[in-house]
Parts: structure tokens; C-alpha cells; sequence
DNA sequence: TTATGTGAACGCATTCACAGCC
DNA sequence: GGCTGTGAATGCGTTCACATAA
């Protein structure tokens, strides 16, 4: 939809902007300003009016923008208009705490299977799922095709736990593991390395007069 | 120590590179370059050279690295030589896995306390600690103070929790809540806001050709 | 000869400033 | 008059290319 490539930075904005505009939409608000989202967001009016920008012009000028409008083509834009099917691959206590997390079913992220390799966890029931050994992934996609894996094992699993997630043909991973993965490039990757967060924070305390 | 102020990408890398430098050393290598190191971060040797330019030589040139040297240094700029005293605030799904996280005990983040609103879970003992309300955070903090406060509480608490601790005196916040966070200057902030990285997974998953 | 360290060139994201429209 | 939309200017991180040192 967007003619040039997306700032990442500018996804990310967008993602805010759509949180604060759903809270408008349930205070009762028809109209927000740039200048209204950028307060919120801790940024300027002239980034929200350029991120929005890179994908049309939602707003009338001398006016602002229309919660409503504006909100549901912030959806469009960001992929949520449609469900994903997504499973989470290894349910130690990281993946257990995803697999029972709101945040994914209200965007439309349905958690529809728990994989793990270790068999005193396999065939347990979590969750309204049992839980099935990873190497039946490949199977399982071929029947209903899954999104998103999130991968939620070990470091030393995850690159191949990654392999065979990607063998199994699926395009979409979130890994939480605290290590740099490697994918072939029709998959896309994204990484929260919680490892790495907390070395940041480390550095800013270090860091500060 | 660095004489200008460092890239959040840049720290980012340096995380990563301290990881890989810590395989080299496990696997006995001794000496390392720059372009080994970027093959591993999917970067390029000149960005290494760079990142590390920032604060200081630390290798020989037509030599490389000392791994060892490079491990330490990385270590010092990141302040992970010393100990981190760390609350976790909110002991629901997330906070309990952030509890037993090993990633956290391994590089220093030494987890001294386990708060909540809920009164149910107030005295509650979970992994060798009690469980304290968060009204007790300022008198703990007075007797033994906290460096970081992780907030896992849900997202319309978390602002309210984010008050208390600011006010309790503590200065280091890494927030798990999926919304904007404000804090004085003087406070350091650090979120990983897993609704964000779901929507710019999906924002990716549906634009690409 | 090999690989670092770094000023200079480059490219991209942010900010500015104002024309355009309500 | 008020606020959007957007080229132009700016600032900053990345890449280049080479002088420098082992």
C-alpha cells in the first residue's frame, strides 16, 4: 500500500497512536489534532502528521482528524483487520505466560497450538490445548496453515526450533529467546530480546550524570 | 565515559556483540575481528569498528581483538560489573515468569523484591520472597535501596504503580505494560511494549510482496 | 600483508516552515 | 483563523575508503 519502504520507527508510532486513538474512541471523542496524538506520545505534531502522511490524508485541514475514521485505518494499516493464527513453541513459564495473555486475543492473535519438545509436557492440556511435540509442526501447518510462531524456548533451542519452523513453512516468527536468529529472507523475524533490554537499561543507569 | 552521547542502536549492538564475544570465549578462541563479529550480528565490520571507535581502541590492527580484553570492556561500558538490587511490581503471569527469568540472575539483575496491589497475593511467598504491597515500596526503599523497578502490572494500573515508584525514590524503571509511561528527567525509563511488537510483526506480515 | 581506527560521504528519519484547504 | 499536508532543511547513524600500525 505504502509506495516507498516504512520507517520502523514509524510502525511503531503508528501502533501508539492507534492505542491512544482507541482511548479517545472510549472517551466519547470525535475529533483529535496532531498536536492531541503527539502529546500523548511524547513526540512532535509534525512527526504524527508526516508518519500519517506516508499513507494518505486523513484529516481536513483547519479541523484535525475523525477518531473513528482515523482509527479504523490505523487497523487497515497495521494488518489487523483479519485474524492471525498464531502458535507458541515451548511452554516453560515465558510461553505460559503468552499463551494466557490478553493482549494477543484482543488484536486478533489467536493462539490456536502449544508445541514443546520436552514429552513430560507433550499431550498435557493448557489452556483449552494440548500440548504437541514440535515435530509434528510440519503436519499441522499443512493441514491449517498457522501465521505466526512464537518462539518462547531456551537459547541453546532456539535457532533450531527457528529451523524447523521455517521447514515446517511457516513465514512469520516472534522470538523471545535472547539470541540473534537467523532466517531466510521470505521469512520475517521479530525479536524481543529482553537480554538486551535489560543491558540498555544497565548502561543508561551507568551512564548518567 | 563516552564523550558523545551513544546511539540506542548502537548499545543494542554492543549487547549483542558482548554475547557473542562470551561464545568465542567459551569455545577457547582468544583473538577475535571485526568482521567475524559482524558475520554473527548481521552487520557490517566497519559498524563494529565503529560502535567500539565510540569508546576507545581496544584491538591491534592486522590483529584483531583479545577476546577476553573485549569481553570485560563490554562488560564495564554496559555496567554489568556490578550488581543491579531489582523489584518486580506486579506478580501476575508476566511478573511471576520475569521472577524465575535466569537471564536476569545470570548478568547481575538480582531480584530483592516482589510487590502487588492484590491483597489476595500480599504476604503470599513466591521464589524465596514475600510478597509486599506496593504502598510498603518507599519505607523499603528508604532501608535498602532498589536500583530498578520492573512494572508488570496490567496497563491501566501501571501508570498509577509508575507514580509510586518515581515517589518512592527510585530511578530505574523497565515497564512490560503495553502503553506510553511518563516520568520525570531524572528517572530512567525503559519499555518493551509486547503490543507493539505484535502489530509491527503484523504490519510486516501484510506488506510484504 | 592484514585488520584497525576514523574523517568524509552518504542516506535516511526528523524537524522546519509554509502553502493549501476547511 | 486553524490545522493539515508536504517539499526543503537539518541532524544523525551508517557506510566508505584509506591512512595507520602490527
Amino acid at each position: 500500500m505504502p509506495l516507498k519502504r516504512i520507517a520502523d520507527s514509524t510502525v511503531r508510532r503508528l501502533s501508539l497512536y492507534l492505542r491512544f486513538l482507541e482511548e479517545f474512541e472510549n472517551a466519547g471523542l470525535t475529533t483529535v489534532s496532531s498536536e492531541e496524538l503527539a502529546a500523548r506520545g511524547g513526540t512532535t505534531s509534525a512527526q504524527v502528521r508526516k508518519d500519517l502522511s506516508f499513507f494518505g490524508s486523513f484529516g481536513k485541514r483547519g479541523l484535525g482528524y475523525q477518531v473513528g475514521e482515523l482509527t479504523q485505518r490505523m487497523r487497515r494499516i497495521l494488518g489487523l483487520e483479519r485474524d492471525w493464527r498464531v502458535v507458541i513453541i515451548g511452554v516453560g513459564k515465558i510461553g505460559a505466560a503468552l499463551a494466557q495473555y490478553e493482549g494477543f486475543r484482543q488484536r486478533g492473535f489467536r493462539v490456536v497450538g502449544l508445541y514443546d519438545s520436552d514429552s513430560a509436557k507433550i499431550g498435557r492440556e493448557m489452556y483449552d490445548l494440548y500440548v504437541r511435540s514440535v515435530d509434528a509442526l510440519a503436519d499441522d501447518n499443512r493441514e491449517q496453515p498457522v501465521d505466526i510462531a512464537v518462539i518462547a524456548v531456551p537459547a541453546p533451542a532456539a535457532q533450531r526450533v527457528v529451523d524447523q519452523v521455517v521447514a515446517a513453512g511457516i513465514t512469520g516468527i516472534m522470538s523471545f529467546a535472547p539470541i540473534q536468529l537467523h532466517v531466510p529472507s521470505d521469512v520475517t523475524l521479530n525479536t524481543v530480546n529482553m537480554a538486551m533490554e535489560l543491558e540498555r537499561l544497565s548502561y543508561a543507569l551507568s551512564n548518567r550524570e
